[in-house]
DNA sequence: CGGATTGTTCTTCC
DNA sequence: CGGAAGAACAATCC
């Protein structure tokens, strides 16, 4: 489940290899990836060169030297980006799934972008969810305006969050999986910044004391900050564009830690139930 | 074989 | 009309 830490190392693991690379062929083995069709998006892209790799919450956007496009990139739950040098040789990660990452391109392989150089980058999806979209410069814009405040910015002050979380009411994990609201926290970062505010992820905007927003806050910068330095987390199908794992799987408190005693008081054991139609996980003794 | 997995969009309801 | 909540989507594992 690719989201921001994950999807910003992606991004910085691609950029030096990616910008400026002359695409030579782009295959496009699943029709309903791409946009607007095939032979338009294979038109634009041959010939052509990405002049920048930039990210907005959990979306990549990817300039073109020639023309006014920008690839728009969404890996949405499965979608990988794995870069292939010139040699062919690829540092291959732990991969949960044996099978998907074992030879490429394999089925699971819906584009392969070629390049002059010899490199080859392949965009691998098992569910399908995940999206390359050409888009005008407008289209650029509006994609980027319908995402919320983004943690590590410097609009994201306690104010600016504070003012956008009680904008809304219901459920506090709901609002922060809002991308519209905030953006780039999925299901394990709210989780994880719940853990670290030690507020239930259940509980009500309404009933958010000062304090508990101010570490909600903290937690957002913190949490999300730790996860990209140290690549992301490796959840199933998550590896960098060179086939590594993310080691913030090793900080985790409460993401898939149910039945394992909290780390933090030690007093009762993580618990996970459903919520906004999710797995939530937390701590029933030091979350309130 | 039903249930769980989750990012985003669509649908429904108030 | 807008927001909140839940369903839908897809492929695979358990």
């Amino acid at each position: 489940m690719p989201e921001l830490p994950e999807v910003e190392t992606i991004r910085r693991g691609l950029l030096p290899h990616l910008i400026g690379q002359t695409i030579s062929e782009v295959e496009v083995r699943k029709s309903k990836i791409v946009s607007p069709d095939i032979s338009a998006f294979s038109r634009i892209l041959e010939g052509n060169a990405f002049a920048d790799l930039q990210r907005r919450g959990k979306l990549l956007i990817g300039r073109l030297e020639q023309g006014e496009y920008s690839v728009l990139i969404h890996l949405k739950m499965t979608g990988q980006l794995i870069w292939r040098d010139p040699s062919g040789e690829q540092v291959a990660g732990g991969h949960p799934w044996p099978e998907y990452n074992a030879e490429l391109p394999n089925k699971y392989s819906h584009i392969i972008v070629s390049f002059a150089n010899g490199a080859r980058l392949f965009f691998n999806d098992l569910r399908q969810f995940g999206f390359w979209k050409l888009a005008t410069p407008e289209e650029v814009a509006a994609a980027r305006s319908r995402y919320g405040l983004e943690p590590l910015t410097e609009e994201f002050t306690l104010e600016n969050f504070s003012h956008r979380l009680t904008s809304r009411k219901g459920i506090l994990k709901s609002v922060l999986l809002n991308q519209e609201i905030f953006s780039g926290l999925g299901n394990i970062y709210v989780d994880e910044v719940c853990f670290y505010a030690q507020v239930r992820p259940e509980r009500r905007i309404e009933t958010l004391t000062p304090e508990e927003i101010g570490r909600l806050h903290a937690g957002c910068q913190t949490i999300i900050a730790h996860a990209i330095e140290q690549r992301g987390t490796t959840v199933e199908s998550f590896t960098d564009a060179s086939g590594q794992r993310g080691n913030y799987s090793d900080f985790l408190q409460v993401y898939k830690q149910e039945g394992k005693l909290c780390q933090r008081c030690g007093q009762a054991k993580i618990v996970k139930t459903k919520l906004a139609g999710r797995g939530t996980h937390y701590c029933p003794n030091c979350q309130y």
